[in-house]
DNA sequence: GATGAATGAGTCTTCATTCAT
DNA sequence: GATGAATGAAGACTCATTCAT
């Protein structure tokens, strides 16, 4: 095979993309993003044949990375409330410490282009929390509610909380600590 | 006088816009909204001067249409958690039978040209909500967070429990309950 | 006959065309000049049926009101000298006092729409002039040139002059004397 | 290297430009000037990035052309008057052969979009000109007049003299020479 | 007659994608 | 594979003109 596909062009496409739709939108011309990624326009097309196809890679990137973050020293023995949050702080501390990538996300998320295979190729990591959600409620610890309801929940209070500790960076720690306060009252059952 | 601007020809562009932005994202043409409207193209801008006036118009209509929906009635004398129920109820109804108005307001939040002018008058409908959360905060009910924070949490569980109930329309009703006591929950402190 | 067509109103149009042609050319909108005129953008077309017809029935309007400039007090028993020297000051002055008229004029002249009934329509107010001119030839004072080309190059002199004039004010009578002496110069036969 | 861009297609572009602006004036639109030079709507713009642009340029490009006409063999040894003889020979040749460049050059001149730059780049290749007219004035043999003065006076009249020399071809010769009698004296200080 | 909202063809410009080099 | 010029189908917006009031 002559010149293979460079994985660092693939990347650097990847990252120009997640910077340049955080600050103009999904709707940011391809041209832009090759100009930042220092490749030719027509380079892209190599590496993703069309836009939409570029919005779901990246998409499926940011979740494989956000996945990393997450379950990276996961402690598959601990109580649940400590596995929650273990992934809870993970989570909120990615999403502060990468704006960018969680924007960009945001948008993606009402954007109407994503594809079912995306969308569950961007699942697959998150299966343990999943397991763990299962055992809580399986335990009577979570209210009987689908794993996606509670998934979602976490995700919006996150949202929330990690716009706020950016706002105010000094009190980031107790912002954090606050919100996974309110994410487990509001998944516990009451006695 | 000449045919005077119609406030019909408005809100049918505004209702169009609603309809046709849900469908196809913000980015959809004005011809595709002008046509959906049954007036001219040209018509659109007499109206609205620009695209992004034509949104930040929208926006705040939306904002005024879902405040009169959760404030009419309002149980100004009931108890605090009385009046965040009645709230609550009105904005997951709103939503779950406004289901285009809703995705547009999620998309705007995410879109990048909403005017700091369109979002001080988009809130004004609630301050009415904002001064229960202030007195729950005094009466040491709520935890001592900022309002904002407040806001935020209730529209981030609202648009879970909604999507919920759209997809089990069945349960919508179980869905509304529980996700007020979440709600709650979350919000109060804990004895 | 109902309410007439106001004279006034329409020396209003042609007045706001004037300015507002001379800051943005031909191309400026004819909404811009009803709404310099105090009208409405449909009034407009009551006095000149199309854009075009404005134009010229303008260039009519401006080149009468330079005749008039130029011929009131036209020394008909004077020597020809005289009377070409009373035209061209007259001449000058107005450029310099109206320059939204002389620079609209100019455009006009490369315009592509003037109809040759207006083109002949302005010539009319300066047949005295002509017949001056055809007495100098007569005379064997002119060179024995088409009356054209004697008006096409005092035009372009005084354009020339009056634009020298403007620029340096404090000079103006100076460049005014000096004009004329090149226009005789130019036009006059060498012993 | 892709494609390089095309010298050809760039001039392609610009004398298409030429032909309609001189038919159908500066408001003709860019796509009558694509489609005369044979390329894509878009094409037109990776050449110029406006049409305000590729006006600009066009005026730049026909000043050269001019000047190259009018500027080849110039005799720096002879005369003055044989000096400035050889540059209106040239001009108004050029203009007479020229007509689309001569026409379009006149709009620019009332157009209200010309840059100074361009404006300074488009007088850079008359300095020479400039140069002949100082010897001429400190020599006393022209009127001690700005040098803009005596540009603007020998355009304006070659203007007029070109005019009759097309309208009259046979006789083009002698309104050539007498164009230039006409300059000379018009310039030249009387004894 | 006067008004100005309504119209829709026309304008400049952008941009995803293709393809010659 | 990489490049970036070429393409042409949109898209937002303008504007002369019409016509309901």
């Amino acid at each position: 095979m002559a010149r293979a596909k460079s994985e660092d062009k693939r990347n650097a496409i990847l990252s120009a993309a997640t910077q340049v739709f955080a600050e103009r939108g999904l709707g940011a011309p391809t041209s832009a993003i090759s100009q930042a990624a220092g490749v030719a326009e027509g380079t892209l097309f190599t590496y993703f044949p069309t836009k939409d196809e570029l919005i779901n890679a990246l998409y499926c990137e940011i979740k494989l990375e956000l996945a990393d973050a997450m379950m990276s020293d996961f402690p598959r023995r601990a109580g649940i409330r400590n596995r929650f949050q273990h992934v809870w702080d993970r989570y909120v501390s990615w999403g502060v410490n990468n704006r960018a990538e969680q924007k960009v996300m945001q948008q993606m998320m009402v954007w109407g282009g994503l594809t079912e295979e995306s969308k569950l190729a961007g699942n697959v990591p998150f299966l343990e929390i999943e397991r763990t959600a299962e055992a809580a409620v399986a335990q009577r610890l979570f209210l009987d509610r689908p794993l996606e309801f509670i998934r979602a929940t976490m995700s919006a209070l996150a949202d929330t909380t990690m716009e706020f500790m950016r706002r105010h960076p000094d009190q980031a720690e107790q912002y954090r600590k606050d919100g996974f306060e309110m994410l487990w009252s509001a998944a516990t059952r009451k006695k």
